[in-house]
DNA sequence: GCGAACTTTGAGCGAACGCTCCAAGTTGTG
DNA sequence: CACAACTTGGAGCGTTCGCTCAAAGTTCGC
């Protein structure tokens, strides 16, 4: 839709705008004119560089769901530590504003089915590589209980990574450190008191 | 309000289609004719009975904040597991759509204010009572470990609740059965990998 | 069973929403 | 440098939002 330079340039500024918005205010306050104030741009800008509404806020909300998972073809190498570490970065990098909004987006997709099933295909990946980290690093491991323990690893660095978002002097890192790395040092999942 | 009978009676059908709707189909489509159409009643009949619509949405969603917590004033007995399995029958039991609420809440915390304060209470005074039944269940761990452990265990919990709402087949109860009770099963604290 | 207190309805208010349209200006190509 | 292609702002469209209000009906203590 956009040829031109100034054209680019202004969609770039738009969803820069977008993301801010989603990011500060959430999803219900990003209104056309929020959105179009803040980049600085008229009504009519907009709709000759986007489709509707829709569009943009779906191109940025696309963003925060792929953009917790650098690198997403890697080579296979990464250790459970370089994951998490890269999660850690995610949230208190400069990347923290498309945090935020990923944060957003598990509540959003609990009634919203086209923002549901690319946060389910997401989730699945990251257990995936999670997981394959995990048996890369004790191949003992079966598959079954690393892939559990992928996914308490995964929802726990979700909640603390909330806490930081909420309270800027959490110390998510300091916090990711302590999580078990292994899923044998989970209770025995059988024969614990009824 | 509501002082007769037939008033009180409306004031609740006016929650419960609230709460519907907020489980539903979130609080952007929580509109005040989504409300009252799923009531069978007018909008005059609604606001003889609410304030204004925020005021219906924050009941029902001071109620998913506080639902979660069974038994707040507990006499100081619960196990792990107790809380572990009344954390399993608020998502699966008879308050589900409650759980679906509660589950949307941290992601509008984000950027709602209001919101933000109750829950971080609430989230405070969860990781003190899973902590403080930690220690009674091991007298060994010490307080700072028993509340980073709560921490995780919430994470965990939440997370795989997450996934226990978006897909019905999940086996909330056997996951969480197989996640670690004890701060002493997490990897060391310091020294791990660089 | 009278009457004051309460409840109910739905048309309609002003504001805000997403979006369209077009006249004027800018950009880039041959 | 001419001209088509693209970009721009903002007035204004139709719709939906939360909410009000007057008139008619219902409840319930006395």
């Amino acid at each position: 839709m956009a040829r031109y330079r100034v054209g680019m340039e202004t969609r770039a500024r738009i969803l820069e705008a977008t993301r801010d918005v989603l990011g500060e205010q959430g999803l219900e306050s990003a209104t056309l004119k929020a959105i179009t104030d803040r980049a600085g741009v008229g009504a009519g800008s907009f709709y000759n560089l986007f489709e509707s509404k829709e569009a943009a806020v779906w191109e940025v909300l696309a963003e925060a769901i792929t953009a917790v998972d650098p690198d997403p073809d890697g080579h296979g190498t990464e250790t459970v530590d370089d994951l998490i570490a890269a999660f850690v970065a995610f949230v208190t990098g400069e990347t923290a504003t498309l945090a935020r909004i990923h944060l957003q987006l598990a509540g959003i997709a609990l009634t919203e089915p086209e923002v549901a099933a690319p946060i389910a295909r997401s989730h699945a990946r990251r257990v995936e590589r999670f997981a394959a980290a995990m048996q890369r690093d004790d191949p003992d491991v079966d598959d079954a209980s690393a892939a559990g323990h992928a996914e308490v690893l995964l929802g726990a660095l979700t909640g603390l990574a909330m806490r930081t978002v909420m309270a800027r002097d959490f110390d998510l890192a300091a916090a990711a450190a302590g999580l078990p790395r292994h899923p044998s040092a989970a209770a025995p999942a059988v024969g614990h008191r009824s």
